[in-house]
DNA sequence: CCAAAAGTGTTAGGAGTACACCCATGG
DNA sequence: CCATGGGTGTACTCCTAACACTTTTGG
């Protein structure tokens, strides 16, 4: 019972242009060395779960403003080829906002990947990856993690973005704001933001005020 | 961290006249000696998680024919004032068949009790159970857990006496009936059964066969 | 014929989907 | 005035929810 240790992995995401990414650390050591794999590492005596996941982001990507939560307990026998070894892997949604995620302080190498394309990775991360595609996307249909995904200022067609990344399809841009301003849980706000020669698009808010109204009815956002 | 420690506790439910229950087995032991917990136990060196759940659930209640899955893991510092213990939890679905779970090989006091209103738990179980109710509530309008809860041949009015304890509310039966039929996962069997005095009721039975069509699109099952 | 649960249809309102054009801006 | 993305409304279909009576059986 002695050789048994947890750990914890966090699969986070971001959408930048119009693309899922994950983050991934390439590992320096054996096993699966040179392989990818997500930001992780064991449990300290006297820390939650919850704080060993932050903990190991800020570590290894610097990133501090996500949002979090526990995924999945991965606990085959065989899983880590050193010994036994529980993960309990996380779900991160990064916002987006500026300070950009750079290697951490950690020197190791760190690289945002295509989540739907990603490379070989290490341990059965593949099969974490694949849940928490699976979740992310559930999330998406049912609750209000899209906002996340962006930061507090955004534009509709951001927003929609998000969603288009994630589901893997198109989505109607009159049906997809009726459906936002139905909801009630974004706020105009009176500011424009230009990104090109076109026309300047209207910021919004997410307003938790508002989604409070919702949380007991089940939540629904379905696109 | 040589402390540390991992637990699988079992959240298991029926439905009995209506009304969801938990199984529960009262501590022998300090602490909180006397209170009822899950029925649970230490993860073996070679055993997968869920292998460790199935083992308890059948050691404790002597219960096999279950549909199992993990739920969450709690993993406080302080959980269990006896030490460092990560407990991966199991939601668990007794259908009903006929081996009555009665008191297993552990000669423990164990019960079924109101799911919705349990006497007072040891250690985190309460949270443990509340999120269970939430998972449960969850899958069963969006899934066919529902059937899970039910022996292999039913009524219709007992399938919808299980969406009414679990919801905790009263459900209209035509309105049921009719998208039960329209998602066609139940098979009307040419059998009936009588349970008083008056009109015989129709037998049915789940196909899977006929599910595995909606798996793809989200499988709702709404009511 | 009485009691008890089984079984069965219709209607109205709300949500989802498909679909095409004008607007504001910078160059 | 042109290119680029921002922004808007209508019609049809389908799903949901509300609602009440007849049927079958045993006593």
């Amino acid at each position: 019972m002695n050789e048994l240790r947890v750990a914890v992995d966090v699969v986070i995401f971001r959408v930048r242009q119009g693309l899922l990414q994950v983050l991934l650390v390439k590992r320096g050591l054996a096993p699966f060395e040179g392989r990818w794999a997500f930001p992780g590492g064991f449990v300290l005596k006297d820390e939650s779960l919850d704080a060993a996941a932050l903990r190991e982001l800020r570590e290894e990507t610097g990133v501090g403003d996500v949002y979090l939560e526990q995924l999945y307990t991965f606990g085959e026998p065989r899983r880590d080829p050193r010994g036994r070894v529980i993960s309990v892997s996380y779900f991160a949604l990064f916002s987006g906002g500026e300070p950009e995620a750079k290697a951490g302080s950690d020197a190791a190498e760190v690289e945002w990947a295509a989540a739907y394309k990603p490379p070989l990775l290490a341990f059965d991360h593949r099969a974490i990856l694949d849940y928490a595609l699976q979740r992310l996307r559930w999330k998406l249909e049912w609750t209000t993690v899209g906002f996340k995904l962006l930061p507090k200022k955004f534009t509709l067609t951001e927003l929609q973005k998000v969603y288009e990344a994630i589901l893997g399809r198109q989505l109607d841009k009159r049906n997809f704001r009726r459906k936002v301003a139905l909801l009630g849980v974004v706020e105009p706000l009176d500011e424009h933001r230009q990104e090109g020669i076109q026309r300047p698009a209207r910021l919004h808010s997410f307003s938790a005020r508002k989604f409070e109204r919702l949380k007991d009815r089940g939540l629904l956002f379905p696109f």
